[in-house]
DNA sequence: CAAGAAGTTCATTTTTTCTTGAACAAAGTT
DNA sequence: AACTTTGTTCAAGAAAAAATGAACTTCTTG
């Protein structure tokens, strides 16, 4: 195939450079990623994303952004992870085309699934080793102060395992209410 | 000042290598720490404090944890901050002393007010100089896409808003009960 | 007020994390 | 099968964050 519609197709709305209100769109989620412990990257995408009714391909996304493959695909990975992205193949198109999930309680599930989750259970495997040492503690003082320590660990867990559900029910119910 | 009982002194509990035990909470708040995005030198002092009754000065934190002097004035700036820990100065002695807090709602709420309520007035700021923006944009169509992406981030900027007390509320109501 | 103790600051160095792009794999076309 | 297109991987380089330690400030005390 050497050219057809699409591929020498007028200016697309995908190869224009970017508006001034989306590339503040896509600084203000650089930077939300960035507070929240993700690559820059995977924000801007996201940011870009979010701001577009069409699906994008990676190489828009690479385009428009000036960012690398291996950062573009590696940041469509992670927000396919995070189920911040969703995508699709459109009709005579062999490339995937992604779109940003905008439903404010399924980027929170995802985030908590994909990033809180798995740290309360690695706390549970600790708690299990901890206890394990303190038993072996040195002397009386040491295991007693120990045995504290990890009643207190363990309450903190059980609330805070308490808390994520929690908070995706909120989310999830103030998303769902008509605005006042 | 030469030597005194306090200098001279046998070995304190705060100048014995950490136990086995107590190396492994400070390793997990070490990990905790970087999880929320702080230094992992302040997840060792927190980590530390939490393990011992008595309230420790800064050259038993940095000989104990094997931390330089910068990281620990450092570090615990950042835990004052964050209201994760307290400090007192001990009878005829001139050093500050610090103690963990370990009530878990200050914790989240000393978190909170310091991570998350900067981040939501930034975005406040920013969520005004997007309608600045769109009002400007070249064409049509982008402007109306513009509008409907501010409505869509005001909207999850009050929910967040409304999330965060709730969170403060939840953690400081579990703490209180009594356990089962 | 000189000497020493306690603590802070900040330029440098070290460590960690992120990005890049070339090599590779998979799948589709001719 | 050779060639394209699409996308992934990963070693190496670039950038960002954190730790270090020497210089400095402030107190205290002899």
């Amino acid at each position: 195939m050497k050219e057809n519609s699409l591929t020498r197709g007028l200016p697309l709305q995908s190869s224009l450079p970017l508006d001034d209100w989306e590339e503040a769109v896509v600084d203000l989620f650089l930077n939300a990623a960035h507070s929240v412990g993700l690559p820059k990257s995977v924000g801007q995408i996201y940011g870009l994303l979010f701001c577009r009714d069409e699906p994008l391909a990676m190489d828009d996304i690479m385009n428009l952004l000036s960012i690398s493959k291996g950062s573009a695909s590696q940041g469509l990975r992670s927000l396919r992870r995070l189920g911040a992205v969703n995508s699709r193949y459109l009709a005579g198109n062999r490339k995937e085309h992604f779109a940003a999930e905008i439903r404010l309680r399924k980027l929170v599930a995802g985030f908590l699934k994909e990033q809180a989750e798995p740290h309360l259970e690695k706390g549970e495997a600790r708690l299990l080793q901890l206890g394990q040492l303190v038993a072996e503690a040195k002397n009386e003082e040491s295991a007693i102060r120990g045995r504290r320590r990890e009643k207190i660990l363990s309450n903190w867990h059980r609330q805070v395992g308490k808390l994520l559900p929690l908070v995706k029910l909120i989310v999830g119910k103030a998303e769902r209410l008509p605005e006042k």
